[in-house]
DNA sequence: CGGTGTCTTGAACACAGTCAATCGGAGTGG
DNA sequence: CCACTCCGATTGACTGTGTTCAAGACACCG
């Protein structure tokens, strides 16, 4: 019944994802600037609050997130790094937040410094980063909105639009993310998380086939939405 | 009793502040940027979300909040601009949210469209957009550690000393909002803002002098929040 | 086929929200 | 100068959503 739809289940390839991290292509063509590919684990730290930004990032597959910790324990997930986005740009010299692969993740690794000179000389670039860093704020502040100002099944139905939209083909996609990973980001718990793809689920606003693999019906889900 | 602190109760002098809205003293000094001095009303609307971004603002005195309004009246208040901050950039021609003043409240308006041309030409403009960019990043990526993570006293004492670090003087501070315009920031309802207040006066955290005149005591706010 | 980590479900609880009454302060007019 | 009004802030009682704690189901991998 799961799979009843007549859609096969594609795995999630890897592609471009248009997002909050922000795909900048001639970003990554400036002269100069040569990158390494790395792999990173699962659950491997990629940089730490507080630690000097030496690298600038941009995934090639996988995912990524960037978060804070507090003291006691609690974590807030700031933003998921999807195949094609960039992201360890700060304003500072220190990481003001933390990096970790979510899943097995590849990522080509640049220098910082020629990076911020090449800004600052190529007049182009910095404007291209400026509104880049535009385009970011107002993911964050769309963010802000989701946490301050929705329910749990919102945010939740939210997040998955969010992720759908930036996965590559229609249909079925895959959570790379665990429901903890979900849950930081959208200032809930696991179970709360879990019990809202539950009601969606019921109310037939999507389809499951195992925790990961998801299939929104928009119809249903708007409706959740409040139209 | 309430001011038995033996410290006068100054009046909020209109200065430079540092903060979301940021400072950008090299921005307004480009050449061929004319700005005019623009007054607006307690409550007046400055734009709206949806309209066509045609000018950059920044604040002279007083104060401006940016926010977003859902369908059924569910608000969100994403930053409060203070004297010195710049505000109206986004990425796209058209306005993201909206933005309106709190009080009586004096800016500077410049036209966007020179404003732009600028920071496209001038390498050494963009990026300093470019960083002033990443700075509000930070401060947003904060706001939604706030709102995802921290409880309702937490998010109130938080608030609390971001505007008194803003503001300029020491000791006792001006709130400009109402409490709804801080309920609508830190995602909460003025109930809960008006009990945290009073909670935080009950464990020594601050002294009041009617509802909008404070003074924090830091030693027993950090305490409050966790040390 | 067992083991482990993740996810789901259930029941009790707590924190913040809702509804409603009261208080307080600023402004206005007699 | 005082009384009145209005709007915002505070407080109280109750409700509801999301959290906590605990148990069980499921999937992945040896």
């Amino acid at each position: 019944m799961i799979a009843a739809t007549g859609v096969a289940l594609p795995p999630l390839p890897p592609g471009p994802a248009e997002g909050c991290g922000e795909a900048l292509p001639p970003l990554m063509s400036a002269p100069g600037l040569i990158g390494t590919r790395v792999l990173f684990g699962r659950r491997q730290e990629i940089f730490g609050a507080g630690e000097e930004a030496r690298s600038v990032y941009r995934v090639i597959s996988g995912a990524v997130h960037g978060f804070t910790s507090l003291a006691d324990g609690r974590r807030q997930v700031n933003a998921f790094h999807l195949p094609g986005d960039v992201f360890g740009l700060g304003a500072g010299p220190l990481h003001s937040h933390s990096a970790e692969a979510v899943v097995e993740t590849a990522a080509m690794v640049y220098p910082r410094r020629p990076f911020e000179e090449a800004a600052r000389r190529d007049g182009h670039l910095a404007y291209t980063l400026w509104l880049a860093a535009l385009r970011q704020l107002e993911h964050g502040q769309d963010h802000v909105l989701l946490l301050g100002r929705r329910s749990a099944v919102e945010r939740v139905a939210a997040f998955l639009a969010q992720i759908e939209r930036r996965s590559v083909g229609s249909g079925w996609f895959v959570l790379p993310m665990t429901r903890r990973d979900i849950a930081d980001y959208l200032g809930l718990t696991i179970e709360t998380v879990s019990r809202a793809v539950t009601r969606l689920e019921a109310e037939g606003a999507l389809l499951r086939a195992g925790a990961k693999r998801i299939r929104l019906c928009h119809a249903a889900l708007r409706h959740v939405m409040g139209d």
